[in-house]
DNA sequence: CCACTTAGGTCAGGTTCTGTCCTGAATGAG
DNA sequence: CTCATTCAGGACAGAACCTGACCTAAGTGG
């Protein structure tokens, strides 16, 4: 064994463990005490933190150090990273979208294949229910295949299937990815129309790279993220919802998480506001509070609140039909305004 | 520069770019031509997938291969991998937790202190709203701290607050960690109480590893899994809810993700089964299927189901006072039932 | 066909690495 | 206190390895 790999193994070793004893070490890497510490010592002068503690069960100790060491992965623990990284990217996490994307960049490109096969099997298991995934879930493999793509100005092909419109095949030089919203973009200059265009990634599907690498043209202004941006003329809907809410604002933060902004009234009710495209959040949060509020905009989210209204009424109303009757059980309205202001308990 | 600093700057360079022409290489590693070609040669030895492409620009590059290689992180990836760790490790991923502790605890011991504080400042930007962050987020060190006594078998000192009683001071030999639901359990036998006990993690603080290591002792009946459950002779509540929702299997399936068990009736109701610690959940998941349905069980989820519907229906009424006057927009509620069925629309 | 690039054999000279043997020093148990 | 255990590191000889220079072969794309 030569004396990289066996460096390679003993960090390996080294991050397995926290304690090894030099003997140990030594006969894992058949070489002498002597070699062994010498190996040591190269670690230490390569600027890793080996640690010694001498004595009865003493032993050597990678420590947090200056510098970041190589990861020396097992399988699993790599596709637990990939997935990881996966739901991040994502956008549940914020701000941290693009290093995200870096990173799974790199731990994709150089996942063997089965392991690559086992984290997509992990997908559909890892997705979160409706609003919290965001839509369209994005494909890790796609993803790290246009990032890949962007950073070495390989030429790219895929289908991409326009709103409504049926599936073209692109040829195009990847510029950028951009996240927007809990969205990907990528930006890219489109060689058959011969023009920058912007793509929606979870609207594209089977990417290759192809052909040698590109002389990278220049994105006119420069700003990838405002090219994408200046492509949002025309976004259906957009409400923008203003609630006051019969609640603490701790109440009410605690449910909404960091998706909108809270800010308290008095020490009774406070004022929610939240931009969403879709009216399925707020009517979750608000339900979720479970106190007393109005409405200051949208109208159109009264009529979602009473179309739920209808439903839950009817349901709580039990067995016997489905007329609204509402106020029957009216002593737990009381009970939403005060003190807890949740509803069912917390184990 | 030695050569196996070279080999590790080799595979670094490797694992940042995809194509690197060996001129380049050569030149910053400050060796020959004949070197490198050397040096690549190596590393294919190693069992690294080290792909080369002849004639103009072509290159090396370091491709997936049987095995996984060191990965050699930047200080902002490395963050952001701890960072969705940590909320696999939470429980938002399902069958990974424990390698992600694994994992994360790998990267968080190799984590440079101004890293380590990188990643717990993002934690506050990182939680998801309430029912889905699970509770009380558990902390990333904490978790890494145990995760890595239990590996290395260090004894272990903590604060506990149990259930309701004050804080107290344990000394432990830990023995393992174990993911349930979404809560994290410490097995470990108190030294002062000189018996085997399960912690909850959220509710222990400031652990820390002391003194030298222990004999490990071997837990009665073996394993922590079984241990941690007996404990849960007497949760205070669980609800078993079972709704029959008037929408099909997949819209009710895609707003309550994998946590409850949606069964077909026909083609336009479905069984809607969960377990569930509070009733805020079904109660989400109600609002946004947006379908009418009737409650078999329990009880509880009537009142609950009513307390919302009374505020939601006060609210939709707008403006003009707070009394329950449903009704006045049937018209959305004939139009949950059928096509859609979702609340809103969507972008 | 030509320019460019990786692939790899050979060889001499120098550098580095290894194991052995040795002395020191810190640590914790009895 | 004493002693066994364990890391630390200097010196040395011989072997192993690495390096650069030079050369030829072969694949790629214009």
């Amino acid at each position: 064994m030569s004396t990289s790999a066996r460096m390679l193994s003993l960090l390996s070793l080294l991050q397995t463990h926290r304690y090894w004893p030099g003997d140990e070490l030594a006969s894992r890497l058949e070489v002498s005490g002597r070699t062994l510490r010498r190996d040591i010592e190269r670690l230490r002068d390569l600027g890793y933190a080996v640690d010694a503690s001498r004595g009865v069960a003493g032993g050597y100790q990678l420590r947090a150090g200056g510098q970041l060491p190589p990861l020396l992965l097992e399988d699993e623990e790599a596709v637990a990273i990939a997935v990881g990284l996966r739901t991040a990217a994502a956008g549940s996490v914020g701000g941290l979208e693009e290093t995200s994307v870096q990173a799974l960049t790199k731990v994709v490109a150089l996942m063997p294949a089965p392991l690559r096969r086992r984290m997509d099997a992990l997908k559909a298991v890892t997705d979160t229910p409706s609003p919290w995934g965001g839509g369209p879930t994005v494909d890790a493999v796609v993803l790290t295949t246009l990032a890949q793509a962007c950073r070495d100005d390989e030429p790219l092909t895929f289908d991409y299937e326009a709103r409504g419109a049926e599936v073209t095949h692109r040829r195009v030089e990847p510029h950028r990815l951009v996240s927007l919203g809990r969205r990907w973009y990528l930006v890219a200059y489109d060689r058959d129309r011969q023009d920058w265009r912007s793509f929606r990634v979870d609207r594209l599907s089977s990417p290759a790279t192809t052909g040698p690498r590109f002389r990278p043209r220049e994105l006119p202004g420069g700003d990838a993220l405002a090219f994408v941006t200046a492509g949002f003329r025309q976004i259906p809907q957009r409400y923008d919802v203003r609630v006051r809410v019969s609640a603490t604002a701790d109440q009410v933060r605690w449910a909404v998480g960091r998706y909108g902004d809270v800010s308290p009234l008095d020490d009774h009710t406070c004022l929610l506001e939240m931009k969403v495209d879709s009216l399925e959040w707020p009517v979750m949060v608000l339900a979720q509070v479970g106190a007393p509020f109005e409405i200051e905009t949208p109208d159109e989210l009264r009529d979602a609140c009473s179309a739920v209204a209808a439903h839950f009424t009817s349901a709580a109303a039990g067995q016997q039909g489905r007329a609204a009757t509402v106020g029957s059980h009216g002593p737990a309205v009381a009970d939403g305004g005060g003190h807890g202001g949740r509803v069912g308990a917390r184990a």
